[in-house]
DNA sequence: AAAATAAAAGATATTTTTATCTTTTATTAA
DNA sequence: TTAATAAAAGATAAAAATATCTTTTATTTT
């Protein structure tokens, strides 16, 4: 559904905002350990995250990754236009460019009905919304 | 969404299914073109889909992909089975393999609502069954 | 100021996906 | 039974995604 890039972006947004919460900036070694992914890969990812605003982090002993106020408050769906771009919201679900509503493809209104939803539901979906249901599965974001 | 190989087996299924319906087996070169596909590319696909069963050909003269019965009344669920496999519908949405009913990550009960629904309209859709539909844009299993 | 810390940036490597080219095999028709 | 046709199979290539390693820059603490 999500290109792995992606998926690794959103366990580390969740991640980092459930450290945030806890008051404490956290390293990228931490959050490789925490989400379950290559180090300098996720390093790699989050670098792109911050210069797009998405999170913030500070250099130099006691630094790390964080999120502000506002960066709390984003949804998935943002994460995942930063990182996959909107295709899967707005693309062809048979990869033909020219579709559209007055020039639909065959599938074009089932798989409309599809990415609505899957579109509301990560707008929905708030990064710094995660804390209940992980305080008892933080392992859960790992493997 | 789906991988480019799966886009041009679903295109490629509807537009074999189109033409065996008007009683005509169809060339690689005519299958290349009708959808939009680089040619040896789409060959590959449709050997694979052939050994697998979801399609029959004919060698020599005359020959080309063609529907049986059976075939004409798969859905594009089976597919997209047979090219990506079905973590579409069944795995993780953030990736954890892990994850499961009994030990969900956090967003695992609202991805399931989105996949269940995926699931269900590419089960319900036939590659036999676009006949009406692409009458008037058979143009448009292209680009 | 110097040493230590940690992210940013740059460069390189590996794997997977997508695409192309060539040869072989099966079938048909003349 | 030979020539032509068309898919099957095999080999190779290019591009994109994923992953790793090294160097640089900014920050803090001593």
């Amino acid at each position: 559904m999500f290109s792995k890039t992606c998926e690794y972006a959103i366990r580390a947004m969740i991640f980092i905002a459930q450290k945030t919460r806890e008051g404490d900036k956290v390293g990228i070694k931490d959050i490789a350990a925490g989400i379950g992914s290559p180090e300098h890969f996720i390093a790699k990812i989050l670098q792109d995250l911050g210069r797009k605003g998405l999170l913030q982090s500070a250099k130099g002993p006691n630094g790390g990754f964080y999120l502000d106020k506002p960066s709390m408050k984003q949804s998935l769906a943002d994460v995942v236009r930063a990182v996959d771009g909107d295709k899967i919201f707005m693309g062809c679900g048979l990869g033909l460019k020219q579709c559209s509503e007055t020039h639909p493809c065959p599938m074009h209104h089932e798989f409309k009905v599809i990415r609505k939803q899957l579109h509301q539901m990560l707008e929905k979906s708030r990064v710094g919304a995660f804390t209940e249901a992980l305080e008892n599965s933080m392992a859960f974001l790992k493997r």
